[in-house]
DNA sequence: CCTAATTCCTATAGCGGCTATAGGTTCAAG
DNA sequence: CTTGAACCTATAGCCGCTATAGGAATTAGG
């Protein structure tokens, strides 16, 4: 499980090359060695700091956020409550978030239901977007 | 109605002024006159506009679909079917966007409330992110 | 009418999180 | 030993703004 090139590191990691060089650039992955001629060559370790990186990113949090979490696992015997609030204030986003879209998502389906496939000067869609009156609630 | 400034307009469309000239450089909104000394004046029909374009931001279009939508109402003897068509995609992508965060939300709930709230080593939180396993299902 | 505060102007750089391109070097298979 | 794939760096671009710097114009008050 050594001396993974980066272009294998990309495929087992679901990590793209360039966005794997880019989180290395800007701190978020240690810089592995490199062969003879210059080229990354990763281990096991690499592999893993990339997967807690890609995960948290599928969840939505930010590479400050990450970087922190990061930090924090590195230090397994202190409190965990930093890592919660963390994780919290990203469960509080995320629904506000979603909370967001469904107002949009309501709006856009009483929009396109409205829509009589007629010329455009009937048309709900435009209406709708030159005239916030029509819609149902804010979003 | 006529020769407001773009502070004025600003305030009236809830559009931030940096924005307003954001729009203007990249030809989403019409220029405006100007006053003697160079400063821009709006009428009515810029704010309409500006609205409209507000409005579609809110419901989440991006600005190429906007200026195709803003075409369209330009042409009202036309029919709706582009128009239609490009809400229907906005429509399955934010249907698509929910789905998604419907996923990470779970997710993270599922993080926060196995929280122990002892140290990083067993914390729900840090554990997850190193390991997909934890994870109830994809997202 | 004059001043001072506020608003306005342009141009440029930065944000997050990558992604693409160009032009070159190294590596691995045959 | 050759070829072709994968690698390297550096830089620019994506979206949709937002911030900054360094001025010029406008407006309200005295």
């Amino acid at each position: 499980m050594a001396d993974i090139s980066i272009g294998k590191l990309a495929t087992l990691s679901g990590v793209k090359v360039p966005t794997i060089r880019y989180y290395e650039s800007i701190g978020m992955l240690d810089a592995p060695p490199r062969s003879p001629g210059g080229q990354r060559r990763y281990g096991a370790d690499h592999l893993e700091q990339l997967r807690f990186i890609r995960h948290g990113r599928e969840l939505g949090f930010g590479l400050d956020d990450l970087r922190a979490l990061q930090d924090l696992s590195a230090r397994p015997d202190r409190p965990c409550d930093e890592a919660d609030a963390i994780a919290r204030k990203q469960l509080v986003d995320v629904q506000r978030r979603i909370a967001g879209l469904e107002a949009v998502r309501r709006e856009l389906e009483r929009m396109v239901e409205r829509c009589s496939h007629g010329v455009v000067d009937e048309c709900r869609v435009i209406q709708t977007l030159s005239d916030h009156d029509l819609c149902a609630g804010e979003h």
